[in-house]
DNA sequence: AACTCAAGCAACCGCAATTTT
DNA sequence: GAAAATTGCGGTTGCTTGAGT
């Protein structure tokens, strides 16, 4: 069974020949690839459209980084992957030069393998039912050290685009301790924005492209690797303008709403404000009601809101449930 | 040397989404 | 607005290669 676009040409499958390449990258080079389905005809192909189309984006394209994948670049993959599941594409995006179809067969052939040798699901990054009880009552201890932790939200960008929805928190994953992350390698270049995963100190664990966090939050839980203290938002190229920062103390033992109740606005590195004319810094100083401190901030008041009235905590607390009866 | 098996990779397939007619 | 064409994506297949026996 052919492709529908090719059922009316003879048309050639299988690898493609250096020939085939080399008429492929001449027409393009020349004339571009306005409609693929034209293509492989004034290129002079016996390739449908399509086939053209994937041999160029998977191995003629110039911008293709060639070799084996790094060290740093699987971590990548497999911190996105962890958020996003099997959205090859979308993976692909933030590692420069790699395809989807690299990226996958690298996920199929390898990372996949490590994970399950290291006990852990592949699909959801969570521990294998095997592997449960053996570290359980790792788990158990990080909740009962981190009982007071802080949950923190930092932003201080003027106009960032904070276009999230009623996504919610759930715990947050923290790499394994050797794995050194690279902000700016897999930030996109259309969204200048990172979020970063603090620990109770203020050391950053990891760092995420924002909108990975924000849309995908709901994937997150992960009970290897549980209980971040704090979460910060940062501009890429340092330019920090101000920070917003939420407290939320004890957050594990609390509900949703008493947790709202004691959020804490704070003002950190704090040099500019928006160009709406108010001082963020000295409205937030001590402790403000949240809806007082965002509406004369620039901080969007319905992702604080959708944060607040997600089911975070509660995912939070189920998780735990679930993990301390394991245990 | 011949065979088997698994890993790695390129390409195909079908479907869904998007764009064009 | 509907139909057709095109594009994009993820799953899958099958070929090549190299290691082990």
């Amino acid at each position: 069974m052919g492709h529908r676009c090719c059922s009316k040409q003879k048309i050639k499958r299988g690898l493609w020949s250096p020939e085939e390449d080399e008429k492929l990258l001449r027409y393009i080079n020349t004339h571009g690839h306005k409609s693929w389905s034209s293509v492989p005809k004034f290129a002079g192909l016996q390739r449908c459209g399509k086939s053209c189309r994937l041999r160029w984006i998977n191995y003629l394209r110039p911008d293709l980084k060639r070799g084996s994948f790094t060290a740093e670049e699987e971590q990548i993959i497999i911190d996105i992957h962890r958020i996003l599941g099997n959205r090859w594409a979308q993976i692909a995006k933030h590692l420069p030069g790699r395809t989807d179809n690299e990226v996958k067969n690298f996920w199929n052939s390898c990372i996949k393998k490590k994970l399950i040798s290291q006990g852990l699901d592949p699909q959801t990054h969570t521990l294998l039912s095997s592997h449960r009880r053996s570290s359980a009552c790792t788990i158990s201890n990080n909740i009962h050290q981190n009982s007071n932790s802080i949950f923190i939200m930092s932003s201080h960008i003027p106009n960032a685009p904070f276009e999230t929805t009623c996504q919610t928190f759930s715990t947050l994953p923290k790499p394994p301790p050797n794995i050194v992350q690279t902000p700016s390698s897999i930030v996109s270049s259309e969204f200048q924005t990172l979020s970063t995963i603090l620990s109770d100190d203020g050391e950053p664990l990891q760092h995420l492209p924002y909108e990975l966090l924000m849309e995908n939050a709901t994937n997150i839980c992960s009970p290897t690797y549980m209980n971040p203290s704090a979460v910060e938002l940062c501009n890429d190229d340092n330019n920090v303008n101000w920070v917003s920062r939420l407290n939320v103390h004890d957050f594990s033992a609390q509900t949703l709403e008493e947790g709202a109740q004691v959020l804490q606005v704070q003002q950190e590195k704090g040099k500019t404000f928006d160009d709406k004319g108010s001082d963020v810094r000295e409205a937030n100083k001590g402790n403000l009601e949240t809806s007082v401190s965002f509406e004369s901030s620039n901080f969007d008041l319905g992702f604080l809101e959708s944060v607040l009235t997600s089911e975070f905590i509660s995912h939070d607390l189920n998780c735990m449930d679930e993990l301390a009866w394991n245990f």
